[in-house]
DNA sequence: GTCTATACCTCGATAGAC
DNA sequence: GTCTATCGAGGTATAGAC
């Protein structure tokens, strides 16, 4: 059975590519040019894959969708524990620390910028918060915080959001790790009320 | 003595045009045709004041560097106590939301944008920071918390950026409004350890 | 100082050869 | 399925009349 180079790893390279170059530049920013380069590619056979650029954006969202649930899914099949699965949640902002540093959050910078640009895709862009915030709900709930396991999460994702932007600005390695270990210290006082 | 329509007030023109279209659009997506609309001046009288777009960027930061010392200084004269202060810094989170959920926070995404075009003007975008970081930590000194006084600036800074980050994203007043009652609860228990 | 006209470039998108 | 060539729109920037 030989190796079969299809239109669809053309098609997939063309997508991780524009991932990469969307989060590093931003989307507006990131022409077929510049995929082209990355990719090899010239730029009329784009439009055999994709019709628009909007299209390829449609595409980077699905994609970081799937490895946004198979990222949230490896860290359940880690941990057993709940607190075990939001720790390594946090740890990602040391992990990613340097792309943090160079281009902050690939979810926020890129709702903000499509909220910003009135983009259709702005609501799918959500969707990848959404796709945490639930995943982190899921950890508190199993914590035992069900009645305040939305408003924990949104308070996780808020504080990543934070550091991620404020890590971008200052360029500040220290400020990072510093934060991630008080957002642990609250994690570890939220432990349920009686147990 | 007449009213004396100079340059100086077509230059102050065009710049607080562009202030509030690099907020709402970005900067790279606010085009000369969109300050034109904006201001009723044409494309071409812009080079008259500025040889380039990016001189009047420089010229937007420079602006909002003096709006918002004149801000920080209102802050300062409307509240004696440093805890008044700070608070006020937190309400403008709610005193903005509607804009903050449109387009997120003025300063975070324009440092977030210009670190990732690589633009020469990102460290001066972050300097937009430093006033408040630095003004921060002068209430945090006042409130008897030296020691710790920059990486309380900081955090503060740092929720603050993940509230408009998620509520852009989302489109949550209530949400906005949980996390500053958060942020209060935690400023009051900033106070002087013994006192 | 402000305008109109336009140069020049780069972008997204199209057409058609291979 | 991928390429080259090219189009039309829209961008920044310039030239020169007023």
């Amino acid at each position: 059975m030989e190796i079969k180079v299809s239109a669809a790893d053309t098609r997939a390279q063309i997508v991780e590519a524009a991932d990469r170059l969307f989060y590093e530049r931003g989307f507006e920013a990131t022409t077929f040019g510049d995929i082209a380069s990355a990719t090899g590619l010239s730029r009329g056979n784009f439009y055999y894959h994709f019709r628009t650029k909007d299209e390829i954006l449609d595409a980077v969202i699905a994609l970081r969708l799937v490895n946004t649930s198979a990222m949230l899914a490896s860290w359940e099949r880690a941990s057993p524990r709940p607190a075990d699965r939001i720790r390594s949640f946090l740890e990602i902002l040391i992990v990613n620390r340097t792309k943090i540093m160079g281009h902050g959050c690939p979810v926020g910078t890129l709702c903000t910028e499509l909220s910003k640009l009135d983009h259709s895709a702005a609501m799918a862009s959500t969707g990848l918060f959404t796709l945490f915030r639930d995943w982190l709900k899921l950890q508190f709930v199993a914590l035992g915080r069900a009645d305040e396991a939305d408003a924990l999460a949104m308070h996780a994702l808020m504080r990543s959001q934070g550091v991620a932007t404020l890590a971008t600005a200052f360029k500040d390695e220290a400020f990072i790790r510093r934060e991630v270990a008080d957002l642990k210290a609250w994690l570890g006082a939220q432990a349920p009320k009686s147990s």
